[in-house]
DNA sequence: CTCATCACG
DNA sequence: ACGTACGTGATGAGA
């Protein structure tokens, strides 16, 4: 018996919507901003409807045109809530989705799903088919027969209802005619459907059992006692006419029929893109799997010995280095895979490491190598006392470069950004999380192999890319050499001293418990101080201290809401020092052990291709956030040191976003200000306040816009930051522009350009895309337009400091230097110095970075030498 | 695994 | 009426 699936689309897509989308929730969005909640359930949803038994199927959707209820009764879904916007922007992808999938998506104007169901479904029926209808709408039980079965979908799709004829009557004590006119005497508030007031399902239920149907309710309207009676006498034109709008119309004039709804193949490469497309990664995982078991049409050839690998070293190879985890200080290599476009290798690394002609192949620049994250090889050979050279391509610098947002993807996700899809996730293959192990050495070598066929596959054409794009130069003269200099400094590592480590943890740890003590015996009950929930019923309900309810999960205890407490209960400045000391201890003291290499330093990790302005980001330990701003905090840096009898050299730019801002927008007076050195913010604040003297609260007002702009600044923002009305703030902004009017055209153009080109670049050509530009929500176009004003200023910002790295790092090596460039910290270098290179370096570090480009105001520096890093000020 | 919090430029 | 500054990483709590 042929069997058929009919959906109502509308209400399976509202409830996949409201199913992701409670309030406050953030919605489910693609990198690039599109809504994709509602399409992420509804595929969830749809697999378990259409699965591979099902032939034939279509979903059904309203349209937007009034249908014959709307004319027969104007109230007719009148108050409906609009639909929302972040809704709205999701039906296409869903209708794009059920046609990748084979499926017929319908809608016809004039006709509800509900009408094109029900006709469907009776058509069926009388053909003695069998016919399965899901919807979330109890409207639609009205439909259920022999023959029709209707599965009410409850919470998503975790529970559903199936209504046979058996159910029905089990449920409601009804038969399925009844339904309509069960729902006629009831009404339905969402629809405006009047009814009968005062007859809810009880009563309706009632009737319906003693008299069958609504016309004979009717007939009988006079033997009805008391109130009840009343009013079905006053109302009957009200259930007659709610009867015709809740009745499913069953002859739709519809250009489908059931023997012409057979479900087409499953279009599956779109359908992989489509879900790529949305960030909808697990569903695209999923599809993979089975195809996993397919073997590409390639082999990979390991070499077995040195001599079969030293056989194919004599060209140009693409090699792709397989590390055990993603900190390669620690990591086990597991392979290297190696390709020259025709044949694809793979090694192990025993074999790899014990051949000299490897050595030799790596160093030898004769041979071009294209990587994929060159810093990682680099660093890993440093420690077995190995190096590479020759490399002129890194394909993750590369799509880095084509597409900031791209550098936090894994490999797989990266190449078919590029179309390039014979690649497996990393997942797939060696599981994740406490899984991860490797699988059997075919299946892994196979995948290493892969990731340097891909490598070779994709060079020339990114290369083409970048040089479309002007970028090659960043790639060949900035990144490139960058990851060199990165991994010699990570390489190299920071000192920690252990004494001075452990006597801070010692003292930290003493007032940490004391302090722990003394909230506890305050606040009058045991309770985890460290949990903002269990710290948050202390202070509001407890104690009973002034609050706003701020966070979604509830009380929000966060410092500026304490600062707002002080005064007004003594355990207040202790959560203070409390969390102060906390943070100290767990990040910096903790954290810092936990990373604490034999040789007693720490070796972070620069992320060169992660942020989407061009800044590095470190980990493992994070060597950019350590404190400074507190006394307290900045203790911590008396634990880094140089090495023995060295010193560290610490040299800055000053001022260097806003020294930015003012060459790229050609701000006269600003560039005149920074070339005369004047202090840039008492200078603006002079000018905004129309005073030759200002004091300090007037500079800080200065000092906070002239940094608000570089963020893209609101005057909301501003007035808390600088406590004064949002008013008065928004007259400091339209001052300072008029004060500056080079920037506020700057703002506009800037904006303007993203908007046509879709994207903003820096002055080395650095791009970032901000698709959110396009976005129909305003805080997400807000953001956009924020992103556009501040992307180019940070990003070239990043340039010219890497810039400075490179040349600084050459000076170094080709002066055989001793002197070592160790952190980097955005707009500041630490370099480890050697006592007789010391009047050198003060000399020469301020200036190559100074000298790293050249704009239309000068870069100015700052430099101090210290025994450890809290001395550096 | 997400949230709230807080450290930095 | 809306929602409220750019870029990061690490931690403990709690689901």
């Amino acid at each position: 018996m042929k069997k058929i699936t009919l959906i109502d689309g509308n209400s399976i897509l509202f409830r996949a919507y409201y199913a992701t989308a409670y309030p406050g929730a953030k919605l489910m969005q693609s990198s690039n901003g599109t809504y994709t909640n509602a399409v992420f359930a509804f595929v969830g949803m749809f697999e378990k409807m259409v699965t591979s038994e099902t032939t034939d199927v279509l979903v059904a959707f309203d349209t937007k045109e009034p249908t014959k209820r709307h004319i027969a009764y104007e109230g007719y879904k009148a108050g409906r809530t609009k639909m929302p916007e972040e809704l709205g922007q999701q039906i296409p992808l869903v209708n794009q989705y059920i046609d990748l999938n084979g499926v017929v998506a319908y809608s016809k104007a004039g006709y509800e799903a509900d009408d094109i169901i029900g006709t469907l479904a009776k058509q069926a029926s009388a053909k003695g088919y069998s016919v399965d209808i899901y919807s979330s709408d109890k409207d639609l039980l009205q439909l259920v027969d022999e023959q029709i079965t209707v599965h009410l979908l409850k919470k998503g799709m975790r529970e559903v209802h199936d209504f046979t004829p058996e159910k029905l009557i089990e449920t409601y004590e009804l038969t399925h005619n009844q339904m309509i006119d069960l729902k006629a005497l009831m009404g339905d508030a969402s629809d405006n459907i009047p009814g009968i007031p005062g007859v809810g399902e009880k009563t309706a239920i009632k009737l319906l059992k003693e008299y069958e149907t609504l016309e004979n309710i009717l007939e009988h309207q006079d033997d009805i006692k008391g109130k009840l009676g009343e009013r079905i006498r006053e109302h009957r034109d009200s259930a007659i006419m709610s009867k015709e709008l809740v009745t499913i119309q069953l002859d739709c004039d519809i250009e489908y029929d059931v023997d012409s709804i057979a479900k087409k193949d499953i279009k599956t490469e779109d359908l992989i893109h489509f879900y790529q497309d949305l960030d909808l990664h697990v569903f695209v995982k999923k599809m993979e799997m089975p195809v996993k078991q397919e073997e590409s049409k390639w082999n990979h050839i390991e070499l077995k010995s040195v001599s079969e690998l030293e056989d194919i070293l004599n060209q140009d190879l693409s090699l792709h280095f397989e590390f055990s985890d993603y900190n390669y200080h620690k990591a086990e290599l597991w392979g290297i895979g190696l390709s020259n476009g025709n044949n694809n290798y793979v090694i192990s690394a025993d074999v790899a490491l014990s051949s000299i002609g490897f050595d030799m192949y790596l160093k030898d620049e004769k041979y071009q190598k294209y990587v994929y994250d060159l810093k990682a090889i680099k660093v890993f050979l440093l420690w077995n006392k190995l190096d590479i050279k020759g490399v002129s391509f890194d394909l993750l610098l590369a799509a880095y470069l084509i597409n900031s947002h791209l550098g936090k993807e894994e490999f797989k996700r990266i190449v078919s950004n590029f179309y390039y899809e014979d690649i497996q996730y990393d997942d797939n293959i060696y599981g994740k999380g406490s899984k991860k192990a490797l699988p059997e050495k075919d299946i892994y070598f196979h995948h290493i192999a892969s990731k340097a066929k891909a490598i070779y596959a994709l060079k020339d054409e990114l290369i083409k890319n970048l040089k479309d794009d002007e970028q090659l130069d960043l790639l060949k003269n900035i990144e490139l050499p960058l990851s060199e200099v990165l991994a010699e400094m990570e390489f190299e590592g920071l000192r920690v001293d252990k004494e001075e480590l452990s006597k801070q943890k010692e003292g930290l740890n003493t007032r940490i418990n004391q302090l722990e003590k003394e909230i506890i015996h305050l606040a009058g009950r045991e309770f985890n101080v460290s949990s903002p929930k269990q710290l948050g019923e202390i202070l509001f309900e407890d104690l009973d201290l002034p609050n706003g309810k701020k966070t979604k999960t509830g009380y929000s205890t966060n410092v500026d809401v304490l600062n707002k407490l002080q005064g007004k209960h003594p355990i207040i400045e202790k959560i203070l020092e409390y969390r102060q000391l906390s943070k100290l201890y767990s990040t910096y003291i903790i954290g810092l052990e936990q990373n604490l290499f034999e040789d007693d330093k720490v070796h972070t990790i620069y992320m060169q291709a992660l942020t989407t302005t061009g800044r590095l980001s470190s980990l493992d330990p994070n060597l950019q956030n350590i404190p400074i701003r507190t006394e307290e905090g900045r203790q911590i840096r008396k634990i880094f040191i140089p090495k023995e009898n060295h010193l560290f050299l610490g040299a800055d730019y000053s001022q260097i976003e806003l020294r930015v801002l003012a060459s790229m927008a050609n701000v006269k007076k600003l560039i005149e200000a920074f070339n005369n050195h004047e202090d840039i913010h008492t200078k603006t604040a002079k000018e905004i306040f129309h005073q030759d003297e200002v004091d300090s609260e007037q500079r800080r007002a200065a000092k906070a816009v002239n940094f608000g702009i570089i963020y893209g600044i609101g005057a909301w923002s501003l007035s808390e930051d600088i406590h004064v009305s949002p008013k008065e703030a928004q007259r400091f902004i339209d001052d300072y522009l008029n004060l500056y009017p080079e920037i506020k055209t700057y703002m506009e153009d800037i904006v303007t350009y993203a908007k046509e080109n879709d994207y903003v670049k820096t002055i080395m050509n650095r791009r970032r895309y901000i698709p959110e530009l396009k976005s129909s929500v305003y805080t997400q176009r807000s953001f956009g337009e924020r992103t556009a004003l501040n992307a180019p200023i940070q990003g070239s910002a990043a340039d010219i400091l890497k810039k400075a790295m490179i040349d600084l790092y050459r000076y170094l090596k080709k002066e055989n230097k001793k002197s070592k460039i160790l952190l980097q910290v955005h707009d500041e270098l630490i370099l480890d110095v050697v006592q007789e290179e010391l009047e050198e370096m003060k000399e020469i570090v301020p200036k190559m970075m100074r000298k790293a480009v050249s704009l239309k105001v000068e870069l100015e520096t700052s430099c101090d030498v210290g025994k450890t890093w809290y001395d550096l000020k």
